[in-house]
DNA sequence: TCAGTATGCTTCGAATTCGAAGCACTTCGG
DNA sequence: CCGAAGTGCTTCGAATTCGAAGCATACTGA
């Protein structure tokens, strides 16, 4: 039932690489979100979506993979693609297969505004984020993130989650596979 | 003015480093919230509070420093302190030297509640973030995340944004430094 | 000492966020 | 083919979040 409590708490590297982690990530977000705010009037998921739909060759995904994509709940993306296709920078049309969903396809607009805010996106980053580190550091920066994210991305199913009608927890320990 | 472009975009380690570290976070902090959400009915920043409080010698700390040191806005900081207040985690008194300031300090429930909390967080981190990774991962992963988290806290004089009365824009790349 | 400015925190209003519930369509089992 | 269960998206209500404005105390220079 309750999850098997660990005695062994956290050696210190481990700790720091998860406070300096949870750390940086915010302080980078926060200054990136500013950033977006004045340079192109986004927000930060607004920019990680219109990104997403750029990245793809027709740029259109559907709702749920954005949703996934950028770790958002259902709702939330609704309200903000919501957003982005008031201001013209996204889409929405009806998907090709699946008579229930919703293609969500970048604009011209949307790839002007994308361009517009780049460069002092990728300003910041240099700044805030790789101006202290190595090229070694950075290619094992890219490689460790990516073997965890590799990794959290293969445990729950995605947007898994059985809508649970019933009485029906999960643990987050009980799949032990 | 505007912030100088760059004309040289990233190259694959740079972006891969920059996304995968988002990425990671945010699958990150979303599983944790859960945990935290059934294990001890605390949001993120909730626990993120109490800990840091529960790290101090005396168990307390400024309402700017905790800000800061979560990155949360001071307005949002004042309502989660407000909440934890009632629930009896952590108690608001007067600052010694300054009038002004209100100091936070953790209660013996804040404590508990922590140390229930706790063995359920370290869990997620081991199996979520900690389990693909090597000794040598890890290390380095704390070591190179350290050394931005530093440069980072290191460069905006952390609150500081002269609260601006009039006119004052300040751009993010003309205190070239 | 005193005005003027800076800092610490809270209040306020508006925008965002999420989960639960709802609706439409699709898939599965008989 | 039909009903039940599953999936995709949106709507709804409640909680959170932030910045701007406000209030109180501290600091500064004359």
């Amino acid at each position: 039932m309750t999850e098997e409590a660990s005695p062994s708490p956290l050696d210190p590297a481990e700790l720091g690489a998860y406070f300096a982690l949870i750390e940086v990530s915010s302080l980078l977000r926060h200054t990136v979100e500013q950033q977006l705010r004045d340079a192109g009037d986004l927000s930060y998921v607004q920019f990680q979506l219109l990104a997403r739909l750029g990245d793809t060759a027709d740029g259109s995904q559907r709702m749920t993979e954005l949703a996934d994509g950028v770790v958002y709940s259902r709702s939330g993306l609704t309200y903000q693609v919501g957003l982005l296709e008031k201001a013209g920078l996204v889409a929405r049309g009806p998907s090709a297969d699946d008579d229930r969903g919703v293609m969500v396809t970048i604009t011209e607009v949307g790839r002007d505004v994308l361009a517009r805010v780049f460069p002092g996106h990728i300003d910041v980053l240099r700044q805030l984020f790789l101006e202290p580190l190595a090229r070694a550091d950075i290619d094992s920066l890219a490689r460790v993130l990516t073997v965890v994210r590799d990794h959290m991305r293969s445990i729950p199913p995605r947007s898994a989650r059985p809508r649970q009608k019933s009485a029906a927890r999960q643990s987050l320990t009980d799949g032990g596979a």
